[in-house]
DNA sequence: TTTCTTGCCGAAACCGGTTTCGGAGTTCAC
DNA sequence: GTGAACTCCGAAACCGGTTTCGGCAAGAAA
């Protein structure tokens, strides 16, 4: 701490010439030691990897830039557009980002763009710079115009989300849809029948597995799916309260409803209150992402809680290995989210558990 | 858009040599008529300039950091532990700083710690490998740890607050004490004469400043300050809700309460609610920051909304500056929160306005 | 032994810029 | 007309790496 931080910069910042002369070898043998080149025998490679250690020497990624192009930092292009997208997850989301780079001596840069020309133009922008080897790209969409761009260009790039068209395509997702499969199945246990669904925006990708997941739910518990009683594209709280209005309103309303998104249900609330009901005993919420208000609501929400920084750290790393040229069928990780039982869920009124 | 992105990688890149041939002149010329040097002509230097707005040439950032140590990117650090800190603002704050640095053909590039030995540990790497030429530090902790090791490492920077000790200090703040004092006023104009004051953190550097308005609006309003009605450290719905309780719960409780952070605010609806009074009519309550949630509460919350992206492109132009040398005392800018008059604030109960 | 591989590493060019140094013209004063 | 001072730019070194090429020594094949 009392050292000065900024010693890296100009003085006594070790360079490869520094590496050559403590060996007595040449530079090129210390850089083909440090990348691992075949021709390199095992003696001096550990010998070289030992000095860099005791001399904590790391090769100035921009120095290396200059020749192989590569720079050692992820992209990451937010999309502001993207109403609530990335509010409540944008903090960890990046907390794991930097995480996972900081692992393998990378780095991130981030950018934000509010069109969609400028978003190609900032992708290029920082290709072109070097300031990026590759992107991570945040919340899927179906059929993803920068999935389309950045693979006909060849460019490296991970998905937060899954891809009906893999090509090229490494990714790490959260199987909403076995949540949303789980929540039904709980809620059926509890002695539910008539159970809602309030579905996410449509345009994301999560939004037709989480349905499918919901559908297979019911499936399993014996159950139909009451058409009257889906509902989609909610994001806000506005949205899910309208949803969940409407399907309250029906001649047989349903006793639990399944949110595919915790914003949606916290809306739902709302509905729930206008008519005098309570949430909880009356009717029954499961929402998705565990957001922090849900935990200050009352009662508090029952979810599946979605660990972003994790998420994060993961993402990082694929790109990583995707740039580095690991086979695409290594890249695809999945997790599970966590189910957090709170108030908002009861038994089914009027009927024995 | 039918253009490969990918195109600027190791293709058509034109190069300096590229310019030099192009002009006739060598790569000494072009680079130092790019730079402005003052031992090139008046004439070369538009000619040069010219023809690279014609080929559209940029050099290469991170080829000119390997002599100049400086690769046009900005340095930002997250801090994790700083509970609500960035959540609200992050995305639309990262926004404006992105937008302020592509202005001058700068990056960013974004870090997370969770400890302080991380931080200080993340603030060497990013320098030692040249990812950041200089830091922005968001929320200003007065006697700020940051700004102690950044300034004696003679590492720019620029602060999102101000900073008692000035030296060094470049920075951009919101006066939240304008709008504290503003808030008084106004709701002295409403006829309210007890009025209570919920500090935010008082760690940060904004806390004192904040309260001194608030002392300063009692002061022209003519009103007295009742320590007894004065809170602080409330950041989240909870800590306003709890300190709200306090004042109200006071024998003389206040018709109006002046909040430093919106969340707090937010907190004392809940304290308002549990006491069977009605926030706008029989309290008043003014919030501070301009936070989303603040929109969909019952009554709507008036409060001052600070622009966070303008905030995050003043920042970044700050700091390119200050890292290009310009003299501290050109780099210090405030602005202005603006009023939202919205449904929580109203004439003081039993009063004639 | 001689010759052909093979393994390992040094020499030197290169990447795309910046910067030092010095030299060719001009201009100016004497 | 000569020398000095200035302007402006080219030549070449340099920054910290990577990569191509070739050479030397040891081992294998002849």
């Amino acid at each position: 701490m009392l050292e000065k931080i900024s010693e890296g910069r100009r003085r006594n910042r070790v360079t490869i010439s520094d590496m050559a002369d403590a060996l007595g070898v040449t530079k090129s043998t210390v850089s083909r030691a440090m990348n691992g080149y075949p021709d390199i025998s095992e003696a001096t490679q550990v010998r070289v990897k030992r000095m860099a250690e005791k001399l904590s020497y790391q090769p100035l990624s921009h120095a290396q830039a200059i020749k192989t192009g590569r720079t050692r930092s992820l992209g990451l292009v937010l999309q502001l557009s993207d109403h609530d997208a990335q509010r409540p997850f944008l903090a960890e989301f990046l907390a794991g980002l930097s995480a996972g780079a900081h692992a393998e001596g990378w780095t991130l840069t981030v950018a934000a763009s509010d069109s969609h020309e400028d978003m190609i133009e900032t992708f290029r922008a920082l290709l072109r710079d070097g300031k990026a080897d590759g992107f991570i790209l945040p919340r899927a969409i179906s059929d993803d115009p920068r999935v389309r761009l950045l693979r006909d260009s060849d460019v490296p790039f991970v998905l937060f989300g899954r891809q009906d068209n893999e090509d090229g395509c490494a990714w790490f997702d959260i199987l909403g849809e076995e949540a949303m499969r789980d929540a039904v199945i709980r809620l059926a246990a509890l002695g539910h029948r008539r159970i809602g669904y309030i579905n996410g925006g449509t345009k994301y990708a999560y939004a037709r597995l989480r349905e499918d997941g919901f559908r297979a739910g019911m499936r399993e518990a014996g159950l139909d799916v009451d058409d009257d009683l889906m509902a989609r594209d909610a994001v806000t709280i506005a949205d899910g309260a309208k949803s969940a209005g409407t399907l309250l309103d029906n001649q047989s309303p349903p006793t639990a409803i399944v949110c595919a998104v915790d914003f949606a249900a916290l809306g739902a609330y709302q509905a729930v209150a206008d008519r005098n009901l309570h949430v909880g005993s009356d009717v029954s919420i499961i929402g998705y992402d565990g957001i922090p208000e849900g935990a200050h609501a009352q009662p508090q929400l029952t979810t599946y809680k979605v660990d972003n920084k994790v998420a994060g750290e993961r993402l990082s790393n694929l790109l990583i290995r995707r740039v580095r040229g690991e086979p695409l069928a290594n890249l695809r990780e999945t997790a599970l989210a966590t189910y957090i039982e709170r108030g908002s869920t009861g038994p089914a009124p009027n009927s024995i558990n």
